[in-house]
DNA sequence: CAGAATCCAACTGGATACTG
DNA sequence: CAGTATCCAGTTGGATTCTG
């Protein structure tokens, strides 16, 4: 309770961390990423694209470009022929996770509740 | 570490309850509903109008629906003429506030960090 | 290998007007 | 009062092709 009273005074306005937050991991493929990053960490481009099934170049490179510009992962580039990439999950990147606990649990225990005889996790077709 | 070691064990294949979440909750507008309710429980349509600023008719509707749908809110209404109908938070809504503490926390840690000699929250012009 | 460029479809959300 | 209906613009993301 006194949590929740916390959250709502110091947001429910405008210009909110929680909304910035939101904005900044709320695209379809972000988490993906930084889940692959943060479950091996130093990844080449296309070692990422093959983890983080069905993303295609543009929105890999999308979305890593803007992960990069807000300091959650670094590129490497040994600037060779052939190119090699590696990317790397920041401090910022990584206390994230955890901190994503929270509404992790919240939504097992959501579908928990909700779906008592289905399956795991069918939310549209 | 444990923690976010267990949440990509959970999720980043497929159908997982973070990405669920954040489908739920991932439009413009449902999280500033839901802090108002979570304020002022009880709200008639156009009081929650008057406070999710910026929201219009069709949008606030729409993610009423949702959210009831979804049974985060409850739809009360008094079938008179005119029209009263009232808006509840439900358990599973009044839940998911605390549950974005940690989210909320990342996010002005965040922002403090990266904005040392700046304003408050600016995202985007 | 690690992208960039281009084009396009679908979805999101806003504006406006109308209604029982 | 509490919506509904319609239309429209902007954004998101996918498909495909090309490159140093």
């Amino acid at each position: 309770m006194k949590a929740s009273k916390n959250i709502k005074t110091q947001n429910y306005t405008d210009r909110c961390p929680l909304l910035y937050v939101m904005e900044l991991i709320g695209s379809k493929w972000k988490l993906p990423i930084l889940w692959c990053l943060n479950d091996e960490d130093g990844l080449h481009y296309n070692e990422l694209k093959r983890r983080v099934h069905g993303v295609t170049n543009t929105m890999l490179t999308k979305c890593l470009r803007e992960l990069e510009e807000r300091g959650l992962v670094s590129r490497h580039s040994r600037g060779s022929v052939p190119p090699s990439v590696t990317y790397h999950l920041r401090e910022d990147g990584r206390s994230l996770m955890p901190a994503l606990e929270g509404l992790c649990r919240w939504g097992m225990d959501y579908l928990k509740k909700h779906e008592e005889g289905g399956g795991t996790c069918e939310d549209k077709g």
